[in-house]
DNA sequence: AAATAAATTGAACGTTCATTCAATTTATTT
DNA sequence: AAATAAATTGAATGAACGTTCAATTTATTT
C-alpha cells in the first residue's frame, strides 16, 4: 500500500537532465542543484534518488555506455544476412548520428574517471571488450556464409575498434565541416578496408599503397 | 630596480604543483588553495601569476600540450640516419616511460575542454596536426634515403596516430599488467607494419592476415 | 641608506556546493 | 474515510571555492 513507486523512471529523468546539462557546462561544473533546476524539482529530490552525487555520475557512465551498444541495433530483416548487418553497423560507428552523440566531452570527462576509480575503470573495460567481441561474433557469422574470409576475427575486431576511437579523437578536434566529412569517410574505408570490403576506387588506391 | 622578477619560474612551478595535484585528485578537484597548499605558498599567489584560475588552466594545458613533442626527442647522433630516428621515435611512443606519463586522467580532461573552448580545441588541433607533420617528414627524410618506400607519408603518418591514439584509448583501461605488454607490443607492431618495417614472425603473420 | 618594485601574506568577500533533516503533499490500499 | 508510504519541499548546515585588496616583506638599484 501506499503511493506507487517511480523511483526508476525518475532516476532517469535525472540522469538525463544530468547529461544534458555535463553537456552544456562540462561534467565537472554540473551541479545538483543545476540538474534539479533544469527539471523544476527540488535539489534534495535529487539526493533522495541517489544518495550522493558519486552516485548519480555512477548513473550518468551507465546510462552513457549503454548508448555505446546501440551501435550494433540494426534491422531484424538483417538478422539472417550478417553482409548487410555488418555494413550496418560500420554505418552506424560512422554516421553523424552517432557523431553527435558521442562526440562530446561528457565521454571523455566519464571516461577520465576511470583512472582514479577501478569500478569506472572495469565497466569502461567491459564495455570495449563487449564492443569488440559482438562485432568479432558479426565477422565469424560472416566467414561461415562466406561473404569474407578474416583469418583473426577478434584481431581484426580489435584493430577496427582502435581505428573509430582514434579516428573520433582526431575528428573531434575538426571544425571545418568539409574536412570532417572527408576524413570520416577516409576512416570509414579504413574500417572497410581492414575486412576487404571496399567499394571505392581510392579505397582500392590506399590498399595497394598500404601493401606497397 | 626593484626586485628580479621570478615570475615564469613561479609560474611553472605552480603549474606543476596543479599538474601533481590534478593527477592524484582529478582536474575537477584541483583547486587553487590545494595547489597553493601542495608548495607551501599562499593562494592568492596563485591568482597574482594567473589573474584567474581559468588562465591557470589553460597554463596547463600549454605545459601538457609540450610534452606530447618529447617523442621526437632522438639523439643527435640520429639526424643523418633517418630509419634509427624513425624507429627511435616510435620507442618512445611506445615505451613505458611515455604510458606512465601521458596515460592519465589529466590529459583526457583536458582534452574534453576542447568541446566547450574553441582555443583549446585549436590548440590540440594544431598539437595533433604537428605530430603528424613531424612524423610524415620522418618518413619522407627515409624515403629519400631508399630506407623505405612509403607511397602517402601523409597518409601513413595520420594512420599510425589514429592508431597510437585508440591503442591507448583501450590501453588505458587494461590493468593486467601482462595483458597490458602484449597488447602494447601488438600495437607497436601494427604501427612498424603500416610502414613495411616489422621484425617477428607473428608480424609477419599478421601482415598476411591483413592482406588475407 | 633611501628608493623602488616585485614577492608574498592574510584577512575578508560573496557564492556555490553537497548533504541533512523535519515537515508536508499526494496517491494508493484497506 | 482512515491508514500508509512514497514523493516532494524548504530551510539550514558547514565546507570549499575563486577572487579582492591592502599590508608587509624582500631583494635590487641608485
Amino acid at each position: 500500500m501506499g503511493r506507487r513507486s517511480i523511483k526508476e523512471s525518475r532516476q532517469k529523468e535525472i540522469i538525463e537532465a544530468f547529461y544534458e546539462l555535463a553537456k552544456k557546462e562540462g561534467l565537472e561544473n554540473a551541479s545538483i542543484a543545476k540538474t534539479a533546476a533544469l527539471i523544476n524539482i527540488n535539489p534534495s529530490l535529487v539526493i533522495h534518488y541517489f544518495k550522493t552525487k558519486e552516485s548519480l555520475v555512477y548513473g550518468l557512465i551507465e546510462y552513457i555506455l549503454d548508448k555505446y551498444l546501440l551501435i550494433f541495433k540494426t534491422p531484424a530483416a538483417y538478422n539472417n544476412d550478417p553482409k548487410k548487418k555488418l555494413l550496418k553497423v560500420i554505418d552506424n560507428i560512422f554516421s553523424q548520428k552517432w557523431n553527435t552523440l558521442f562526440d562530446d566531452s561528457v565521454s571523455y570527462s566519464c571516461y577520465s574517471l576511470a583512472f582514479r576509480d577501478k569500478e569506472v575503470k572495469e565497466k569502461y573495460k567491459i564495455l570495449l571488450d563487449t564492443l569488440r567481441s559482438n562485432f568479432k561474433e558479426i565477422i565469424i557469422e560472416c566467414n561461415k556464409q562466406g561473404v569474407l574470409s578474416v583469418k583473426d576475427p577478434a584481431f581484426v575486431a580489435d584493430s577496427i575498434f582502435v581505428l573509430v576511437d582514434g579516428a573520433y579523437y582526431y575528428l573531434s578536434l575538426v571544425s571545418n565541416k568539409q574536412e570532417y566529412k572527408r576524413k570520416l569517410a577516409q576512416y570509414k574505408e579504413q574500417a572497410l578496408l581492414q575486412l576487404n570490403f571496399s567499394s571505392s576506387a581510392s579505397a582500392k588506391a590506399r590498399s595497394r599503397q598500404l601493401q606497397q
